[in-house]
DNA sequence: GTGGTCTAGACCACG
DNA sequence: GTGGTCTAGACCACG
């Protein structure tokens, strides 16, 4: 999978890392089960910190996304983590403002619901 | 209209403000042409510092939202930004992690278009 | 002569109104030795504060523009002033800054020269 | 490069200090890709206070100048801002007035095109 | 009365 | 070690 950092960006490199493997599993570039690569070789090939990847690692393995074993390394859970309570919340509140701000520019429901329509089905393409 | 500071947030508080105020916009709360409370005001009342408002106000003027007159104070435009080129691809960036987190957690097409839909809606009461 | 104000502007409106005057002379709209609109006059018709029309007129007393008598009001001096060299210290400055940011911006030499020709002819038009 | 900040001035400090570091990048002081002082540094070495610089890079940053990094401070863009529309309208206001103001105190414009010349071949000058 | 600027000092996140 | 955030308090310009 191809992993692209903005070194510029406002975002930390952790965070955007921990996005983009969270967008690589909605994709099935790493299915369930699956190895993830070593901290030392995924640092190695993005340019990154190593400490930045375990960082990811860790919140990831927080969030019920991986399972890290000390021999084997990280792996993707065979079961992904469900929608809690709280987690629903999370993204109702992140929605609302993006829909708010969205609302205000004039991009209307329908417009909205496309946009949306179109990343699903991005996801859904090749697994 | 009310604001809701979560001082124990990892979101900066400007940020948190700045949300709100976008979605009060979205609400109608507040509408085009109308004043906001000044910085101290503002400030006062949430129980944060004059700055940390003055650095939300100036965010918003800066992204369309607000003019800031030395004396009148801040103001919702009378024309809202809209929807350039680069909004838009920030908002593609955003709601590509928002669904692929939510796919990932079991939330298909159906649940979250019906979750954006209720938010829309929320918006579209006249208060 | 038209003066419009924006009052949207970082600029002081005192200082957007000094400006208009002083394009206006170097336009021929008001020329030496003629009487200007009185503070009074001036300040509704623009819709601006009393005030601040003096404050203006104030500051191009100052700098060598107009006189002012208490009876007739303000009139634009037989003689504008010159270029003493404190004032071409000033300029240089300006200029210094705006070719700066100009050059860094890709406008060259030739580009720039056309742009200054433009707005010299534009002002010897109309004598 | 040296910096001077006039304290007696009208001009805020950072907008002398965003000003100084656009000549310097003109003259080739600052190359692009370079590195800044960090704001600490330099605040120290001017003498003012560390906010007051972290604004101007902020300022330079939006304009499309530096690019700023939480560890390793900020740079100057390998790609400088180009001249879109709306800098070039600015530019224009500026220039008028100058140009009106010059042309009243008896500049004309073969004298204010050698003055310009003149600044323009100072920064042509290779360091 | 309003926001703008500046200072001083503190703690934190990133890597 | 770097910038980011927040607070507290002061003085000033505008009108």
């Amino acid at each position: 999978m191809l992993i692209k950092i903005e070194f510029e960006s406002d975002i930390p490199i952790y965070e955007q890392l921990k996005r983009q493997i969270i967008m690589g599993i909605a994709k099935g570039e790493f299915k369930p089960g699956e190895e993830l690569p070593s901290v030392r070789q995924l640092s190695g090939d993005i340019g990154i910190n190593l400490h930045t990847v375990n960082k990811t690692y860790n919140i990831l393995k927080e969030e019920g996304y991986l399972t890290i074993n000390r021999r084997k390394g990280a792996m993707v859970k065979d079961e992904l983590p469900d929608a809690k309570e709280e987690y629903i919340h999370i993204l109702k509140d992140e929605l609302s403002y993006l829909i708010a701000d969205a609302k205000n520019r004039g991009i209307n429901m329908e417009d909205f619901s496309k946009i949306c329509l179109d990343i699903y089905s991005e996801f859904e393409k090749e697994v």
